[in-house]
DNA sequence: ATAGTATTAACCGATTCGGTCAACGGAGGT
DNA sequence: ACCTCCGTTGACCGAATCGGTTAATACTAT
């Protein structure tokens, strides 16, 4: 891609972003024409051409940024670093809405990308995916220490509630267009206290 | 719509409506060629617009067909009748898995078009959803008899909790086309007795 | 004015789209 | 063998859309 494109003021680079998540993100690839992203991001299809020099590289482009800001967004929310099973799982989703607030449809468009198969790019898109492709054994329950949960509970069990509960909650704030998301924020706090008082000695 | 599409062998039938349902999922209503649909089939374009006058025509009576076909297997499920909370909710998803059997995409496509906003439709959409979206205050909990639950239960979290998890399963089965059903309901049997050991007296 | 840069309208050839229509093929009936 | 009916299709149409190019415009600093 041009290297013009990041001397733009970046609100316009952030709306030319956001226009190329946005589109991407409701069609597939080929369904997604290269027009109506310029008009999202309210400027010429030439200028957009001239920025990316086809529709594939601004493809590409995006799904590196996407990939690229995700996961040095969660390595900064210190989320790693939490020992706590439910602040870890919190900081988290903190760590997604501030990102959703950026860029509200980066997440939906890395989903569809990720299932994207039209020849054009899926070789290209698979290379770039590689690496987090294997991190997405999450489902699986981290080691925890027994001794700080109430007796009698099946720690994998209840792994597996809270982490649907929380997929649950992800799949509330992309559904139907735009939602408060600081609601969304306080809601899974009152959750994960709930979970403590529920789980924790 | 055509009515010699009844008289078609059921098989045919089904092909057709889950090559639609296919498709319309996949891409909006405008990004979705009535030639793909045909294809999916199995048969030619020619002979899906004889069955179908033309495309608004057969969006709103796979429309009209998703409604009725969720409202009547929910009804039939007999999860209306049950009066302990995690039964009720086992049912319903128990419900939903032999739909999506039998009409793989048919959620799907319900879904986005429930967002749909094409203009061509998006009016006769409205009318044939209306019924339904009222309907759809279910994130609010149900009377519940506090006596069967143990102590110190808050019962409208412990109902989110659930509620959000079931949503994530739903999530989970949608997601990245053809997963094991039945796995997924054993998975779900097994937390919704993790549920009633944790929550029930 | 000038030079350089950011931006666009207009255009191009190729493809795709919704929809039509004449014709094909097979299964009786005569 | 011929006819007829009917499910089905390939070929076609005009219009729209697509990715991409280019020549010209608007803007800005000198």
């Amino acid at each position: 891609m041009n290297e013009k494109f990041y001397q733009l003021p970046e609100e316009k680079q952030l709306r030319i972003l956001n226009a190329g998540f946005r589109v991407f993100s409701k069609n597939s690839y080929r369904k997604s024409p290269m027009n109506e992203i310029a008009g999202e991001a309210g400027i010429s299809k030439s200028l957009l051409f001239f920025y990316f020099r086809n529709k594939k590289e601004l493809y590409l482009f995006l799904m590196k940024k996407a990939e690229e800001l995700t996961s040095q967004t969660l390595r900064a929310s210190g989320c790693y670093g939490e020992t706590d099973l439910f602040e870890m799982m919190y900081q988290g989703l903190l760590a997604k809405t501030d990102m959703m607030r950026k860029y509200p449809d980066m997440s939906a468009f890395a989903l569809r990308a990720y299932y994207e198969e039209d020849e054009e790019v899926r070789d290209d898109l698979r290379r770039i995916i590689a690496p987090y492709t294997k991190l997405s054994t999450n489902k699986t329950l981290p080691k925890l220490d027994p001794s700080l949960f109430k007796e009698g509970i099946d720690l994998n069990m209840m792994y597996q509630d809270i982490f649907l509960a929380s997929e649950g909650y992800m799949y509330h704030m992309q559904q139907g267009g735009r939602i408060d998301v600081d609601k969304v924020v306080s809601d899974y706090r009152k959750l994960i206290d709930f979970w403590k008082s529920l789980y924790l000695k």
